[in-house]
DNA sequence: GCAAGGTC
């Protein structure tokens, strides 16, 4: 029997479909990335029973990048980034093995058979939803994969990648190279990201630049009866003008009687609510339960994982024919929260949902099965009542109200009064904030009737400006404008956060910093385009001309680039008008930071810029020395680097975590070759420098491949070594007053032997003994003495615990067999010779 | 260190 193999884009997906077109009946199996799933049935193609083997991709399987010497920041001028820069298609997420988990099932491609008699083996089925229908539909008309629908991807993500990196690069350099309270380590641009950062400045703009205006109201007051009076809304609403108000005032306030005109009572209602999408839960979640997209979408995802409610990546609105309504609905039949109405529902019938909006891609999302808020938490579950209120709302029938209406005059002047009663709440009883609110109700009364005015009166009121964008308005704004996707849009919303363009204010609105509204004022100044919504859906427009086979795309991909590298250029020969801006509200590196360690070259102290990206600067020499982020940095003793004379300065994550010295011109200017930018003294290969690798180097670590344990001389008397690489930390003689690397090595395992004195008092060595030296790994007496730990991160998350694995285990064990020896060059002169570039 | 877009 012949073999079918079908690929979807994600693994629900294929779970899906292969449970539609096998009728049930599949077997599954996980893929070898272990993400993936294999299923497997037999049934009929092309006329011929074969075997079906149904699995998915995950995400993208590629993704564009330069190739590695041009992510080179200070080597690459950005412009070349818009043609010269080669790029390369890499493997998106190396983890998954995609490439090698498909390039298994397609070891069959040679021997591939064409189907249906003709010469083709590559099919695409088309569908719009998830349904029997559909799907089957879509296997019975297989169409072709569109070279031209991938071709317009691959100028999107080539487009993305060149105009985002070059401008990036560009503002990042030229003003971090200038001021010294950005507060953001990257100055980033992007065709999404930019524009969500313009919604939020326009309306800072909006609010900067509101006047109040004046303006007065009539009220009026009727007296219903003795004890009952009724607020009037004047017709007119508001005027502008004193003098005029004063005027309409004049002219009613003499009258007694306040005559009806006409009464109305009209049905009403309120409409349920539609099918639930992405883009509406990440609303609510944010404007309702105060919960962030990014924070929202993470909480969903894990729903969905865990089976409580269905996918939640979806922009359809609208509930497929044929899905069962009644399933979901019944599993919540014994709900301590909301048995009775959907039990009332069931008994009468639920409501036919409203009619949405069909994206073809996922159903709108739904519970899949009943909790409780002990089982899910108190976050999850805020998220899990919303959508199953909502859902069971879907289905629920429209709130009625009567609203009566009562025309009243006073004067020359009309005034009106409205009130609304329920008739039945429909979906508003299991979405409660949605619910009409309980009013009193208005008089009866007819044409003609009179009631005693109590009160007229002139209200002063001021015109008030709008408050900062709502992360729910901002989310329709870009979904209105085309910018990002459910996907996308939490991640673009949270990047304008990350740099620090804007914050998150109570009610979660979005206030923008010195920072962001300076960058889009800049832009404004520059090139209005760069920031402005519309910069997407143009290209977007040229995109589609190539999907659909109408515009070539190398001309396209040419000419857009050609445009932005225009853009460009006119954008950095400009820059001086962003830097006017940018003038206003920072300072330049000279007169920021505090003096910490002197410079090598001028032996001037340098001053310690602390925020983001925190440096050393030498107003001297203008050089920016770069530092260790997320840590604290101080003078390291004044101790000296022996290739520079810079003073070395010691990172420290906190003291559950790691420290190392570091010299500021070799972490910028590595000295050996086998070193890169980014190194400390814990990895510097000087053979003879007391603070170096060679020197303080112990063993192999632990855990990682390709780091080495080095004793941290700072840290006693709670001694510690930790990992040059990863966040293995080792705890060790606790009140040793000294700690020494011994230039031997163990004999057994190469490692370098530790020479330690212990205080009298509390030396846990046997007898009266105080020193001893001998190998951390092997020597019984020091095994004892070790502990091994994950260095505690600086981010709060992590505070207050180790890491994952603790405990004594494997500090104590051997290397694995096998792996290289300690990275301790035996003959450190000749070392030294080799190192020296 | 950079974009946006997929998904886990």
């Amino acid at each position: 029997m012949k073999t079918v193999l079908m690929v979807a884009e994600k693994p629900s997906l294929a779970q899906s479909i292969a449970k539609i077109l096998s009728r049930g009946s599949m077997s599954s199996h996980k893929g070898l990335n272990g993400t993936c799933s294999v299923h497997e049935y037999t049934g009929t193609f092309a006329g011929q029973p074969v075997r079906f083997k149904m699995t998915s991709v995950c995400g993208h399987v590629m993704t564009l990048d330069f190739l590695g010497k041009y992510n080179k920041w200070d080597k690459v001028d950005p412009a070349e980034l818009f043609s010269q820069a080669p790029t390369e298609k890499k493997e998106a997420n190396p983890k998954l093995n995609m490439v090698k988990f498909l390039q298994v099932l397609d070891a069959v491609l040679p021997v591939m058979t064409p189907a249906h008699g003709g010469e083709k083996t590559v099919f695409r089925a088309k569908f719009s939803s998830i349904t029997d229908t559909d799907i089957c539909n879509a296997m019975a008309r297989l169409g072709e994969p569109d070279h031209d629908e991938a071709l317009s991807v691959d100028a999107r993500q080539e487009l993305d990648l060149r105009i985002g990196c070059a401008f990036t690069r560009f503002q990042t350099k030229y003003f971090q190279g200038k001021y010294g309270d950005l507060d953001s380590s990257l100055i980033s641009f992007g065709p999404c990201q930019t524009p969500t950062l313009g919604f939020c400045v326009e309306r800072h703009d909006k609010i900067q630049s509101f006047k109040p205006e004046t303006y007065w109201v009539l009220q009026a007051k009727v007296n219903v009866d003795k004890d009952r009076s009724l607020l009037l809304d004047w017709d007119r609403v508001r005027v502008f003008d004193r003098e005029i108000a004063q005027m309409f005032l004049n002219m009613t306030k003499l009258e007694k009687e306040a005559q009806v005109e006409a009464t109305s009572k009209k049905e009403k209602a309120k409409q349920r609510p539609l099918a639930l999408n992405t883009v509406e839960m990440l609303r609510v979640a944010s404007s309702s339960l105060g919960m962030g997209p990014q924070h929202a979408m993470q909480t969903a995802e894990r729903l969905y994982t865990q089976g409580y409610i269905s996918y939640p990546r979806t922009e359809t609105t609208h509930y497929p024919e044929n899905f069962d309504l009644k399933g979901p609905l019944r599993q919540q039949a014994n709900h301590p929260y909301w048995a009775d109405t959907v039990k009332q529902l069931l008994a009468e019938g639920i409501n036919r949902p409203r009619k949405g909006h069909d994206a073809g891609d996922h159903p709108p999302i739904t519970p899949m099965r009943s909790a409780t808020e002990a089982e899910l938490g108190s976050e999850a579950w805020r998220l899990y009542e919303y959508i199953t209120r909502h859902f069971i709302a879907t289905v629920s029938y429209d709130c009625k109200y009567l609203q009566s209406t009562i025309s009243f005059r006073i004067g020359p002047e009309h005034f009106t009064c409205t009130g609304k009663t329920v008739i039945s709440p429909g979906f508003t009883e299991i979405m409660p904030w949605q619910s009409v609110p309980l009013e009193e109700s208005l008089p009866t009364c007819q044409k003609g009737d009179t009631f005693p005015v109590g009160e007229v009166k002139l209200l002063e009121k001021q015109t008030s400006p709008p408050d900062y964008l709502t992360e729910a308005e901002l989310i329709t704004l870009m979904e209105k404008h085309g910018i990002g996707t459910d996907a996308s849009i939490p991640v673009h919303i949270n990047n304008i956060c990350q740099r620090n363009y804007v914050v998150v204010e109570s009610g979660r609105r979005l206030k923008p910093t010195n920072l962001g509204i300076v960058l889009v004022h800049g832009y404004y100044k520059i090139d209005a385009e760069l920031v402005l919504p519309t910069i997407r859906s143009a290209v977007e427009k040229q995109l589609n001309l190539i999907a659909q086979g109408k515009a070539d795309y190398r001309q396209v991909l040419g000419h857009t680039l050609d445009v932005f590298k225009r853009k460009f250029h006119y954008f950095v020969d400009s820059i001086a008008g962003m830097d006017e801006l940018m003038e206003v509200s920072f300072s330049p590196l000279a007169a920021t930071g505090k003096p910490l360690s002197r410079c090598g070259k001028c032996h001037r102290f340098m001053k310690y810029i602390q925020a983001k990206p925190s440096r050393l600067h030498c107003s001297h020499c203008d050089e920016t020395y770069t530092l260790p982020q997320n840590g604290t940095i101080k003078l390291y003793k004044e101790l000296r680097c022996p290739l520079d004379d810079f003073e070395l300065v010691l990172w420290s994550s906190g003291s559950r975590g790691k420290s190392y010295p570091l010299c500021p011109y070799c972490y910028n200017h590595p000295p050996f070759r086998d070193m890169k930018k980014g190194m400390g003294c814990n990895e510097c290969t000087h053979p003879t420098c007391q603070h170096s690798l060679s020197m303080l180097g112990i063993g192999q670590c632990v855990e990682c491949e390709s780091g080495v344990l080095v004793l941290d001389p700072t840290s006693g008397p709670k001694w510690k070594m930790a990992c040059n690489k990863c966040n293995v930390v080792a705890h060790c003689f606790e009140n040793a007053h000294r700690v020494r690397v011994s230039p031997e090595t163990c004999s057994s395992c190469e490692a370098a032997l530790l020479d330690v004195d212990f205080n009298k008092a509390k030396s846990p060595l046997p007898g009266d003994e105080t020193q001893h030296t001998g190998c951390v790994f092997c020597d019984p007496v020091f095994q004892e003495l070790v502990e091994l730990k994950h260095a505690a991160s600086c981010h709060p998350m992590h505070r207050g615990g180790p890491g994952r694995r603790q405990g004594r285990g494997r500090a104590r064990g051997r290397r694995p067999a096998g792996k290289p020896s300690a990275r301790r060059p035996k003959d450190k002169m000749s070392a030294l010779a080799a190192y020296f570039v």
